[in-house]
DNA sequence: GTGACTGCAAACGCTTTGCAATTGA
DNA sequence: TCAATTGCAAAGCGTTTGCAGTCAC
C-alpha cells in the first residue's frame, strides 16, 4: 500500500498497528469513528490499544493521509484521503449519509475565492439537511 | 426580546438566568463558546452555574432560537439565530473567522437539490481553508 | 543498540445527570 | 401552590499524556 511507503519515506516506523489501522482505514469504504476502528484493529491485534489507535490517527492526519469530519455526533469519523468522495450530504431525520462528488462544489469554491479571496478546504465538509426519502 | 416571548409561548419560565443568556448571545455578534457566555453570565449572576448554561443552550437550540456550530476546536460555538450571518470562513492557519453571508451558497444550495433532492440547511455552516493576508 | 513506538493507567476537558432546594407562574 | 428550574457535586465520555517496557530499523 502506497502509505506505507510514505510513513518509511518520512521516517515513521511501520508498526503492525500502524499496518492494521491504515488497511481498516482503506476497508472502510466510508467514514469511520475511532471506536469502530479500535473494535477492527483489536480483532487483529487483541492487546493493541485505543491510545495508540488515536495517537496514530493524529499521525496520518498530520501526514495528509487521512481526513478528520464531525459529522455531527460527539466524536470524529476519519477516512482515507485518496478515496473518491470526500463530502458528505448529512439528513438530520434519518441519519442518511449520501456522498458528494467534488466536482458540484466547484462553483461554490470558486465564488468563494473570487468573492472573499479564501481558498477553501473543502476535505472535510459535511452538509446537514433532509434527504429525498425523508422529504416525501 | 422576542424570544423571551417565544420561551413563555412554548409553555417555558422566564428565569433571570435565561434572560442573561439570551442577552448575552445577542450582545455576541458572532460565534460564542459556552465557556464565554458562562464567564458573561456569571458577571451579572455570581452564583448562576455551567449546567444551567448547557441546559439552557440546549433548550434553546429545541426551540431554534441558537444554533450549534462546530469551528474546529473541542468545544462547539452558538449563535443567536436571527442574525444577518450564520456562516463562517475559518483560516486554518491564522484561526480568522470570515462572516459569509447566505447569498453566496443559494447556487450551491440550489445544485444539491436538483442534482440530489437534498435540502441542504446551511445555517451551521463552517468552511475551512485559508485567509487572503495567509495566502500572500 | 537505540530511539521511536506501544500499552497501561491516570488525568483531562467538555458535557451530562441525579437530587434536593428554590422559584416563577 | 407546585411543577419547572436551578445549583451543586459527581459521573460520563471521548481524548490526551507520562512513563516504563518493547520493538522496528
Amino acid at each position: 500500500m502506497s502509505c506505507f511507503q510514505t510513513l518509511k519515506e518520512k521516517g515513521y516506523r511501520l508498526t503492525p498497528q500502524r499496518q492494521v489501522i491504515l488497511e481498516t482505514l482503506h476497508q472502510a469504504d466510508r467514514h469511520i469513528t475511532v471506536e469502530n476502528i479500535y473494535h477492527r484493529v483489536q480483532a487483529r491485534l487483541p492487546r493493541a490499544n485505543k491510545s495508540t489507535v488515536y495517537r496514530t490517527l493524529e499521525l496520518l492526519k498530520k501526514l495528509n493521509l487521512v481526513a478528520e469530519t464531525n459529522l455531527g455526533g460527539n466524536s470524529f469519523c476519519y477516512h482515507h484521503i485518496e478515496q473518491a468522495h470526500h463530502h458528505h450530504l448529512v439528513c438530520q431525520e434519518c441519519g442518511a449519509i449520501i456522498d458528494l462528488d467534488e466536482s458540484v462544489l466547484s462553483t461554490f469554491k470558486d465564488a468563494l475565492l473570487r468573492e472573499y479571496g479564501f481558498i477553501a478546504d473543502l476535505k472535510h465538509l459535511a452538509i446537514f439537511g433532509r434527504c429525498v426519502n425523508c422529504m416525501k
